[in-house]
DNA sequence: TGTATTATGTAAGCAGTGTCAACATTATTA
DNA sequence: TAATAATGTTGACACTGCTTACATAATACA
């Protein structure tokens, strides 16, 4: 261990950048800054991230990775009510570490399927979402199921979205009790 | 009108700056490249926009005057159409100008409530939204209507985010036909 | 074990950015 | 007509992404 090679400098970039990003927002997060607080020259980041976006790219992953993990807490016998737990979870998430849901569905990445892990973290959720779904709905039939399912995530998704653009939204719905508001209610139906 | 003061800048920056969002995205909107292409010295749309984010705020407020123009097109007898072309003109808005409507919604302008032109704006789309739906519902109590509104938005604004980013999608829902997909038929419903 | 190669760090610098202060020119108004 | 406000320009500062050239350490292999 020297002091001149770091030895574990990506991880800790991503570390230090996810809570950079969270603390300031992702139009913060520069390079610069980032490798400033981490204590390394302007352009050791370039070493580990070779473009801005694709230090983005690896928050947003990290970012999937979590919201996976917290709608995946909810795996009771009750379908219904994991369904439910669960977009709740999703919407928490979104609202909590906005900085990151930003960045996971924002336009600072402009290419998704540039990256193939990026792609595969956000399609991990999806499919969480679908099993639980299905699991859940009565009609198997697989279209449907896919259909509902992005009808599911559209509602939740763009409730994150709304929630926090705009204030025409109650705030009991932000409170979120346990029949939350009627986008949730819908998926139970 | 003389050379040197302009006569109409503001609003040909604005003109200029509408252009350049929709053909390189609002990230390569910059305030110089937008005075150099309306051929002003670099500093002269400071003059007009005292911060970037204003003139974000000021193409975003031109973004939803235009999705409510579109979507204000379809007043006929028959809400239930109304309600559903009005929801297929929304997306495909969202769609084809994706820059406009990523600074509408995105997290380029950080607080909303700091530009009340752009809020009475956005809120003037959710206006029609809301009376298109009124009209169309049997059940007129104000609070079903407004939950039921803000579900309906958040559906759709949530299905513009999830067509642009993620290709979990079937292209048929993309191509919109009369019954694009279950989003918009569980409006109906 | 010694050396060539690769991985990972730094330094210097270019072109572009938001924004400000100081100044120039024109329009408005008392 | 003269003062003032509005609107334009110039120059500068600190910051940014990124590249090129260089320094150092880890690793592969003879």
């Amino acid at each position: 261990m020297n002091s001149y090679h770091h030895g574990n400098l990506k991880k800790e970039l991503l570390d230090c950048a996810l809570k950079m990003c969270e603390r300031d927002g992702y139009t913060k997060l520069s390079i610069r800054s980032l490798a400033k607080e981490s204590n390394v020259s302007q352009t050791a980041p370039y070493r580990h991230f070779k473009t801005k976006e694709d230090l983005y790219a690896e928050v947003a992953i990290e970012g999937f990775n979590k919201i996976h993990k917290a709608i995946s807490k909810y795996d009771s016998n009750d379908s219904k009510r994991n369904l439910i737990d669960g977009a709740k979870a999703y919407i928490k998430f979104g609202l909590k570490n906005a900085n990151t849901y930003d960045l996971m569905f924002g336009t600072a990445i402009k290419d998704f399927t540039k990256y193939p892990m990026l792609f595969e973290a956000a399609n991990k959720t999806y499919l969480h979402i679908r099993s639980t779904f299905k699991e859940f709905s009565k009609n198997k039939d697989d279209l449907y199921i896919e259909e509902s399912c992005i009808d599911i995530w559209a509602k939740i998704h763009g409730m994150v979205g709304l929630l926090r653009k705009l204030e025409v939204v109650p705030v009991k719905l932000v409170e979120m009790p346990d029949t939350p508001f009627k986008a949730i209610n819908l998926i139970s139906k």
